[in-house]
DNA sequence: ATTAAATCCTCACGGTTGTAAGGATTTTTG
DNA sequence: CAAAAATCCTTACAACCGTGAGGATTTAAT
């Protein structure tokens, strides 16, 4: 199921709703994930303050997938490679 | 045109080719977004530490949208709402 | 209704982030 | 190729983030 997100903060019920669906608790899905209890129950309370890596830590652990949805002519600028530029 | 993120920085690669996209240079971006030139240029080269608020403020700005991808079992739990909990 | 379980909140701490300014480096232009 | 433009990097600073511990509050179970 496909949900766009209209503002950063909606993220927290997403996680929240996929952690339930699994029936795990709070500090047993932190656990297994790698962070704190804490943490991820800020996240599910749509604190936009928490660090992009460690959200996206969260979302993977969860089972979440992220999709970026861009206007098509920003193909060609993605294919237009940086480390096409001798840096190998 | 859709995008599935594999790894957090990734999306730096998305921001970057937004912005060239709209032919426009970081620093006025940042400007238009509301975020410093140099906090742009960290997204963009990939930097998974920036704040999740602070980074969804960026992909609005440039038009880009973020979706989550989720298994249906969890629709079940979106729609128990922690708002109607009589916090009106 | 009472008790147990889960979640939220606070505190402290070491490490860190976004901003602004300015210079170094890379990329683009002519 | 040289010069101009764009981007990257460093420094400093005030505000702050993730963690862990422990208690307060809310939710679930009986």
């Amino acid at each position: 199921m496909k949900i766009p997100l209209d503002h950063a903060a909606a993220i927290g019920n997403v996680v929240r709703a996929s952690r339930k669906a699994q029936k795990i608790r709070q500090d047993d899905a932190a656990g297994s994930i790698g962070v704190s209890e804490n943490f991820l129950g800020k996240i599910e309370r749509g604190d936009e303050s928490v660090q992009w890596g460690k959200l996206f830590q969260v979302l993977e652990g969860l089972g979440v997938r992220i999709v970026v949805d861009v206007p098509d002519n920003v193909a060609a600028w993605l294919n237009e490679r940086r480390d096409d530029r001798g840096r190998s």
